[in-house]
DNA sequence: GCGGCTAGCCTGTATATACAGGTGGGGCGG
DNA sequence: CCGCCCCACCTGTATATACAGGCTAGCCGC
């Protein structure tokens, strides 16, 4: 069965048209958490690839959160839960592409302000200072799940308002021109207050997560923002690097 | 060159030893980050291994952030490793001592149980195992802070529940016959139950930060307890080990 | 001396093949 | 009818091999 051995260039490599396809058709609602995915054989017939490329896209995909394998059984498709990194600052946009979801993002508002005393402090500029702010509601979905209001020092990002976050999202943009080399996060349960049980749609009682975040570059604050997400349907995760923990169910959740 | 085709069982893959000892040398000091690490040929020579294995030991680093590489050139230790010490493992009592502030704990329940799923799968032990559990509430100046509901490993930890929790605390005693090298924390905002909001004498609608939490020693799980914190009054701080962050107040609360 | 070509090293991708070990169903024997 | 065993299917790991394409150092000719 010696066939089409190489892409021939050009088009995408065959793990990646397989891990695509996937990803399409769970953003297409055909495959359900939950679902059993195509076996790695089964993709091998249908792709006409080697079972090792099926088995790089599959474990690829499971890396990525997206899957999840064990032997003897199937692969399957993760159940959906936001898994915010602490660890790693993560662009939420990217997490939500990651688990075949689509991502959209409503700026409701953006422009310069003056920094008021917690502004001033959290970015470490004098009170009064001219900053940039944006409030912004990520949809995964059409659903809303994050609500995220950033300030931006713009001594280090001077271009952050000008630059077209559709293109390219502030996360991208940031990245570029000040690469994060520390951070804090601060973390609350809360009852979320009017305009953000507006923006995420909540009734009056649903808890929240709240994240307050800061990044640094170099010695300088580049950006602290406050995030909002929806309850217990969302959730952070820290671990160690050392240690390889497999997921598991949350005591008393149901499995 | 046909060698040593298994790891025989037992032993770790081949992939993981060559990823165990990349990352040593790198804790080790011997690779700095933008160091040169071994080809993927030379891992092959050291290794005894196929180039295939070698290049997903390399590969898997490299999405993990480990490593960064580039066709022609070779493979790097990624510049900054933002290695973070994160919600470290810590325990109540000392916070509350080191705040200046009385800790009692109320001990509500303390016996063994036979595992149920959830938590055979957290402490990856077989369904109806014994484990030892402990449900306590901490105290801080004598109102209620923490609800703590913990599973311990008893092939860790055999002697959890014959030590006096009011002479040495069970984290003083985990510590000792494990330390823990890993570890796992899971955050999410929810509405308590009713049990909850008795231990901590919480209003119907106050919302609450819930830890699930899991502790490594070497490969074994030795402890998983969720943990409850009364909403807003409480919260869990993340930096990075790079940054040095002065704490400021929350954006939009006053100061 | 300088520019271009080539040989050699490196990663990226892909194939065919092999054995291991987990899981579950169906068939056979008691 | 029930229990046990074996087989079929699945993932996990590993090997040997191949061709592509990026990059560099060094040689060779002008």
């Amino acid at each position: 069965m010696t066939k089409a051995v190489k892409p021939t260039a050009g088009e995408a490599r065959h793990y990646i048209r397989i891990k695509e396809q996937i990803l399409a058709e769970i953003a297409e609602g055909k495959l359900q958490p939950g679902d059993r995915v195509s076996s790695e054989s089964e993709l091998v017939a249908a792709f006409g690839v080697s079972r090792m490329t099926a088995n790089r896209a599959l474990r690829e995909l499971m890396f990525e959160g997206v899957l999840k394998r064990s032997a003897g059984i199937g692969t399957f498709v993760s159940p959906k839960h936001l898994d915010v990194d602490l660890l790693q600052i993560r662009n939420i946009a990217d997490e939500i592409l990651e688990r075949g979801h689509k991502h959209k993002a409503a700026i409701v508002a953006v422009g310069l302000m003056k920094a008021d005393a917690n502004v001033a402090d959290a970015l470490e500029l004098t009170l009064g200072a001219e900053v940039m702010h944006s409030l912004i509601v990520h949809m995964e979905n059409d659903q809303p799940i994050q609500v995220e209001e950033r300030y931006v020092n713009p001594l280090v990002a001077p271009d952050y308002l000008s630059t077209d976050f559709h293109s390219m999202t502030p996360h991208e943009y940031l990245t570029k021109v000040a690469p994060i080399t520390a951070f804090e996060h601060i973390v609350q349960a809360v009852k979320p207050d009017t305009a953000v049980r507006k923006y995420l749609g909540l009734k009056n009682d649903y808890p929240c997560l709240r994240v307050f975040r800061r990044t640094w570059s170099g010695e300088a604050v580049v950006t602290c923002a406050l995030l909002y997400y929806p309850g217990a349907q969302y959730r952070l995760e820290a671990r160690s690097t050392k240690g390889p923990p497999k997921p598991v169910a949350i005591l008393g959740e149901k499995k």
